[in-house]
DNA sequence: GAAGGCAAGTGGTCTATACAATATACCAAC
DNA sequence: GTTGGTATATTGTATAGACCACTTGCCTTC
């Protein structure tokens, strides 16, 4: 293992052990390298990575200090529902409405980047957290041998899970729109709320690891159930 | 200008100007030492960030790559209501309903990780995009200084862009949290809108490069008027 | 023709050193 | 007391060189 690499493990760990706390100044560089006889430059490196990690922070002049929190370290999580609401701690399951093939419209045609009227797998779940309806999900997939999708029992799996596992189609990123709105009536229905209730619409496009989109996604959240938490960065590259 | 900062800037104008296209080769550390005439390291320092930034990637033996993958360099941006609506196309416009020093409550200077009670810069703005009421804000920021805000014009300002130039506090990242909602009866005046219309509230944390968060801020859009966008990615790391 | 070895090129790690830019504490001068 | 300089700490930048690990292609050998 390379000694930046050990180092790294060595700063974490007292990091972990409570010996170091968000906002400590830690050793200079000097000072590590002469501790562990290793070059100042080694050391550097050691703690560049860290500092990439958002572990650290370093002010020159001063010193190099433990970050405050790892806010940069919390990516933004793609999950499909099941993963959602269980990090939440409340228990989801799924009721199918309906699944079949259906010719794509245009809009949809757009999203997934094929022709319409092009067959794709069309499905509506009502999805549930600890027993109470939270949203209406209505999943566009399009991809060679999505028909096979018709055979999968999906209230027991997630969606996510069948296309990885089975289809060996990991999805990797996704573009996702957000809108307030109110609850229609047979929205309101589904979700046993009032009309006029507050909810929130998504629109999302899902890809793969290829940059191909697999699944195009409208869906009602009950407004008052559902918070949608992100984590904003600012734009660093094409500086100029 | 530092030579691995202009040697990243010349990189990247490589890319920018279709020279290199994704999955491309780039020319070995040894080879663009000797081009521009700097030391191995220091050319190594600038394709080490620009992989860190996800431009490149390297593969041991082979060579160095232009990532394949856009999407990773779209990273989300984070952006004040200015440049936000700007990018829109619409014109973006600001009317001060508040602004002034108050003691911090005890949920706000746990987000601000301050002492309850510390003073800090209250501000209540109304957004309008193209004349048209948009959304109302309520900024608190908190930080060494902050009561010179009261002396800024915030009406013709963008307040990230006093921070960064006045005050040397260039806002980074965010954390963000949305909810759908029905306006209330003052929210509804102010929007111009019908008491019970849907809105969306957002709470946003945002910090500066050291991790330290400045200004906690609660809005309300109006809900017709204003989409959301977010691109989500699937995690990753924690290899270890 | 196939297999294996060799050489060259690449990124990966590491050292030792030098000077620049910045922050802080202390001290002298006014 | 405030100002301003200075010493000394820090990180930031940059160099030159060394060896390692891995990939590739060529070339020898069988």
């Amino acid at each position: 293992m390379p000694r930046y690499h050990q180092l790294k493990e060595i700063l974490r760990e007292r990091i972990r052990s409570g010996e170091w706390k968000p906002g400590d100044l830690i050793p200079s560089e000097r000072e590590l390298s002469e501790t562990y006889r290793i070059s100042r430059m080694t050391a550097r490196q050691a703690i560049t990575d860290l500092v990439n990690e958002g572990v650290f922070y370093r002010e020159q002049g001063r010193g190099t200090f433990v970050s405050r929190n790892k806010i940069t370290q919390q990516l933004i999580k793609l999950t499909g529902f099941t993963e959602d609401i269980s990090a939440r701690g409340q228990h989801p399951s799924t009721q199918v409405l309906s699944a079949e093939m259906l010719p794509a419209d245009e809009f949809t045609a757009e999203r997934l980047r094929i022709t319409p009227g092009e067959l794709i797998f069309c499905l509506q779940r009502l999805r549930l957290a600890d027993g109470e309806p939270l949203a209406i999900e209505f999943s566009h997939l399009s991809f060679k041998g999505c028909e096979r999708l018709l055979q999968e029992n999906l209230e027991q799996q997630s969606l996510y899970g069948v296309l990885e596992s089975k289809f060996g189609l990991p999805l990797m990123e996704a573009e996702q729109e957000l809108e307030a709105g109110l609850a229609g009536a047979e929205e309101a229905a589904l979700l046993k709320i009032a009309p006029g209730a507050s909810v929130l619409f998504t629109r999302r496009t899902t890809y793969t690891d290829r940059n191909q989109p697999i699944e195009y996604a409208k869906s009602v959240y009950c407004g008052a159930k559902y918070i949608f938490y992100t984590h904003l960065k600012r734009e660093q590259l094409f500086s100029s």
